[in-house]
RNA sequence: GGCGACGUGGCCGAGUGGCUGAGGCAAAGGACUGCAAAUCCUUCCACAUGGGUUCGAUUCCCAUCGUCGCCUCCA
């Protein structure tokens, strides 16, 4: 199969073996899955079940990002102890997910449950010179590690520049460089804190991912992947600490999906314009949800709009309608979901066939949908 | 500013180096109806702009313009 690489700028074949060892990015659960989530892990769940219809086993690890700003600042608006906020919106998500017919993945673990890790970890990349202590913190020191901008193809000197002209953390005086990023900093006097030799505090944002898959998938991983909105830093940032810490590359491939849009924009929190999977699916059925989903390419930016799920609706009833002859679409959507998870071709070519009453049933299931 | 994506008819959205070009919605006309709705039939309308490559480009390349995204909150 071929899929895009971020790092290599192209479409490259991606033939991993028996076991396929990958990690997605997951939620940081403050707040409901969005259509943008969901499109993120269903591609990512299409991907898995495609390789595992080809007879690999695929051991996915995403992790839940429970200690992190954002989470801390919804549940101090609402009074709550940010786990008890985490837990519960991790358990929507679950749900969601479950409804959307995502295969389980192989562990979920929280960022919560990885501070000795992040603790280790954090040690090996100070052993190994790549990071200092500095005013109660520890930074990763960019100036060793001249690959840094590899996954996302910014230079230095353009990152450099970002950073100045954006102000902030360029100036901060414990940095030896304006691109060195936290691995551990000082809590706020209301935020948890963990003890650590080189002082109280919590870990920073791109630590717990480098630590979890370490912990959970070892030193290289076959697939990494998230939202396009990782690619920098998050993603930059965790390859260069990882491979500080092991000395060993960390990822052979790395595929971010891209954002979803809504009138006009990406969807997001501030803007408000966002579509909710849990309201979503209290009107449609999961299915069309689905196929409303993969009726995009991965890649490719789109537009949430309301003529979606009619669409949909109208197209698992049209697939549903077939018998359970099968029509021999299925391998035509294998080659489909084999040229760079094509899915728009493979719903374009089940359409076709269930067009002339053909039993689309397997075809259909290798997407994930069950008629 | 850097990097990236995109720019197809009123709207959404496939697709292809060659009689130019799915599908959906909308609209218009007709059939049907007591009148409508629904349904069916028909029709209308497009490949951002300028160059280049080519026998020939909407499709390839370059530039321009435009829209949008990312640039340490973000799937």
């Amino acid at each position: 199969m071929r899929l895009y690489d971020t790092a290599r700028q192209a479409v490259v074949p991606f033939e991993p073996g028996p076991q396929v060892l990958m990690y997605t990015c997951g939620i940081t659960p403050y707040d409901a899955t969005h259509l943008g989530h969901a499109a993120t892990f269903i591609a990512y769940d299409v991907l898995q079940r495609r390789l595992i219809d080809l007879g690999h086993s695929v051991k996915c690890v995403r992790n839940v990002t429970d200690v992190d700003d954002p989470l801390f600042a919804k549940a101090r608006e609402l009074g709550v102890h940010y786990l008890d906020l985490a837990a519960g919106e991790e358990a929507r998500f679950e749900r969601d997910m479950e409804a959307l017919h995502a295969l389980p993945v192989h562990s979920s673990p929280r960022a919560s449950s990885a501070i000795p890790d992040i603790r280790g970890f954090i040690g090996m990349v100070l052993d190994r010179g790549f990071a200092y202590e500095s005013g109660g913190s520890v930074y990763f020191d960019v100036s060793k590690f001249p690959s840094f901008g590899s996954v996302s193809h910014y230079s230095e000197s353009e990152m450099i520049a970002i950073a100045r002209e954006r102000g902030g953390k360029v100036d901060d005086p414990n940095k030896r460089h304006p691109l060195d990023f936290v691995l551990w900093h000082p809590s706020e006097p209301d935020e948890p804190s963990w003890d650590t030799m080189w002082g109280p505090g919590r870990p920073g944002w791109h630590i717990e991912c480098s630590a979890l898959a370490l912990r959970e998938l070892g030193t290289t991983i076959d697939l990494h992947g998230g939202g396009s909105d990782l690619i920098f830093p998050h993603h930059e940032c965790e390859r260069a600490q990882s491979e500080a810490a092991t000395g060993e590359p960390f990822v052979k491939h790395w595929m971010h999906v891209a954002m979803v849009y809504m009138n006009g924009h990406k969807m997001s929190k501030s803007l408000g314009n966002l579509v909710f999977v849990d309201a979503l699916r209290r009107e449609w059925d999961p299915r069309a949800i689905r196929l409303a989903i993969i009726e995009h390419h991965y890649r490719l930016e789109w537009e949430w709009d309301d003529t979606l799920m009619p669409r949909n609706k109208a197209r698992l009833e049209h697939w549903s309608r077939g018998g359970h002859g099968e029509s021999g679409v299925v391998d035509d959507v294998r080659a489909a979901l084999d040229d760079d998870l094509n899915t728009p071709a493979a719903l374009a070519l089940i359409d076709e066939a269930a067009a002339k009453g053909l039993g689309v049933h397997d075809a259909a299931a290798l997407l994930g949908v069950l008629l």
